[in-house]
DNA sequence: GTCTTAGTTAACGTTTACGTAAACGTCAAT
DNA sequence: ATTGACGTTTACGTAAACGTTAACTAAGAC
């Protein structure tokens, strides 16, 4: 689990940006393979410098990682994920470069709003059907809450 | 867009229990192709009825589909839509099952509930992004709102 | 030295969620 | 009687997102 420490054990502020991870690592912190994250490379999501043939990973790139697979949570596909995180990348020095950058950041949260009502609604839902189910087994004399 | 009303406009609650749904109505309304809504019902997500082989759909059936979509956009599959929906329709008169049903909804409710978390951060990712950039266009003399 | 433990590429297989013809039936309107 | 709009089934095709061998290499442990 342990990288050999190379420096003392002074600084309570995590300066592990240097930290490098392997393929093994991330796959058994995220839970996914390693042909996975492989898979995401080939699809241009991710780039992790390379020792020979070896790959490695930098903080950054757990980073990206993480983000890749919240947004396949959210229901997004690899694709959409390659656009937003290219979104970020993009150049911001020019100002036409920044106003299209602010363009799609709202559209993207438009999109996000609307799935964040559709997913209090479902919440709501099936809150009620817990509600109703505790209700009706009370009624009938039974602890909803003993398991 | 109108259908020929066949009674008086008297009542004001939609008295349309009855209405009958074609399969073009509704995939015009969804936005989705009669393909996709044979598709649901070869997966046993909508059984409308058959008026020989022509298929009738009721408001319920609507209601479904529309249910259908609206997970489909919080990213889960069909096979996991299809158990939720059966969720729904469960036999409740055993306390076995009304139990059961209890279980099962906790569990999809704190399911909803972890992305619901993940894309509130996801918002507050772009919120921000939006707002630095603003910042920027504003500190360059552009106003942000000009389209 | 060789054995074990990562790592690699390459290529084919699989599941999900439909798209896309092909080939046909039904009914109203011209 | 034919055209057109709408419906049907059957069946093959496809893109996305990996899984699964296979056939290697390179680095340490013993």
């Amino acid at each position: 689990m342990s990288v050999a420490a190379s420096s003392s054990a002074k600084s309570a502020v995590p300066r592990d940006t240097q930290r490098i991870y392997s393929i093994a690592e991330l796959s058994r912190e995220f839970a996914i393979t390693a042909r996975t994250i492989r898979f995401y490379e080939d699809e241009g999501l991710i780039k992790p410098r390379r020792q020979g043939m070896t790959r490695l990973y930098s903080v950054g790139d757990r980073t990206r990682l993480s983000w890749i697979l919240r947004g396949k949570r959210l229901g997004f596909s690899l694709a959409e994920i390659r656009e937003l995180l290219d979104l970020y990348q993009v150049d911001r020095t020019g100002v036409q470069q920044l106003r299209e950058l602010l363009r799609r950041s709202q559209l993207h949260i438009a999109d996000l709003e609307r799935k964040r009502a559709d997913l209090d609604q479902h919440i709501n839902e099936f809150r009620e059907v817990e509600s109703q189910v505790s209700a009706e087994l009370r009624q009938r004399g039974v602890d909803p809450e003993s398991d």
